[in-house]
DNA sequence: GTTCATATCGAACCGATGTTCGCAGGAAAG
DNA sequence: CTTTCCTGCGAACATCGGTTCGATATGAAC
């Protein structure tokens, strides 16, 4: 395979920057006018040879027609808003992202956040999710929401303890209960009106020394 | 917020159909004969809907201007086509996915394997990569190909020996070194030419009961 | 009955967009 | 030198495709 123009590269990347933000392909000129090419049949002749590559596959006569192939996941900066225990309170939620330093953000998979709105991380305490491979100090990344379905992992607010806990959620009629993933420990039974949910877990993150 | 019509829930299933089949939204269109509907401006006008729903986001004035938000992840069949350890023999690869059963393959998160192709799963033998979080029983899922990268986790073949492994990649000049993740075990070391990569891990999956 | 909101239908408008064609410069091969 | 291939350029074409508008039907509220 001939090596690739820098043109090309400079199309690639466009491309996947482009997916990234929105979430949907480029037009030809959109290559265009973003890689500063004066014309869209040098982009239609580029886009030719880095089909021809293996780079990614188009569906002819179709606008945004472009899927690209064989992508290395990225990584994706998510803010890191606190920690979560049983027992413990958790920080005023949303925390504003804004104020967030550098070091309070963590990189995931963009795969993962793919499509999805409001992400947030938050370190675990504790090791009540211990046999759900979660352990004291990791991070768990959760999708922001207030509703859940049976059986999914959430942050879940206990309204009159002011407490948040991460736990499998289990809705039974009038009450709900919240599982924790370990032998050791029982579950919490609350009452649905006292229980709000903050959000849904979509990720774990463990660092290795 | 109001119940979803049915015209509704079948344009979302629609669209998340189509974006896994061709890896960009559908056009107004595509929607309107993918679902039998007699005009564009129905479409146009349940899309708002669905927009006002905060199901999905669109960009006006362009074509394929839609994005879908929230999803669920969804899953996809991997084939199972044995088990790897150290000092183990891989069955030969790649095994005829079509003489698989149903009971021979796995499901996982869809979005894994968005833009991937030549997936397939191996369970786990041992724990040489307990540290990894990956035990004895556990299912991996790998990305076929005969390339790494430095410190990716890839099933190897050693040729002279016969054997597959599942550890840490890591090129060091003329040889590499195959790495566990289990403080109690020391590294592989072997000559490049006696190594053959046969696939990059993309996921774990474990199965509780 | 009238009124209003919801949902659908058919048609048209017009900008967006993929494709094609002729042409040109430059490098490599003859 | 000429020829050939690769790459880039500009313009035009025909269709694609999002949007809008007026009309219709249904049902709930009054």
């Amino acid at each position: 395979m001939a090596t690739l123009r820098p043109r090309q590269q400079e199309m690639l990347r466009f491309i996947e920057h482009f997916m990234d933000e929105r979430g949907f392909p480029p037009t030809v000129r959109d290559i265009q006018y973003g890689c500063d090419i004066s014309s869209t049949s040098v982009v239609d002749y580029n886009l030719r040879a880095l089909t021809r590559a293996g780079l990614l596959k188009r569906s002819r006569e179709v606008s945004r027609g472009i899927e690209l192939v064989g992508r290395r996941p990225r990584t994706t900066r998510v803010p890191l808003l606190g920690s979560i225990a049983a027992g413990q309170p958790l920080p005023v939620f949303p925390a504003d992202p804004a104020t967030l330093g550098d070091e309070d953000h963590v990189e995931m998979d963009a795969e993962l956040a793919k499509n999805k709105d409001r992400l947030y991380a938050l370190q675990v305490k504790g090791d009540s999710m211990i046999d759900a491979l979660i352990r004291d100090g990791d991070v768990v990344i959760l999708q922001a929401q207030d509703q859940a379905e049976t059986g999914e992992m959430v942050a879940a607010w206990l309204i009159d303890t002011e407490e948040t806990t991460l736990k499998r959620f289990y809705a039974e009629g009038p009450r709900v209960r919240l599982q924790p993933e370990n032998t050791a420990m029982g579950p919490i039974y609350a009452d649905a009106r006292n229980v709000q949910i903050k959000g849904r877990v979509i990720g774990v993150l463990r660092r290795y020394e």
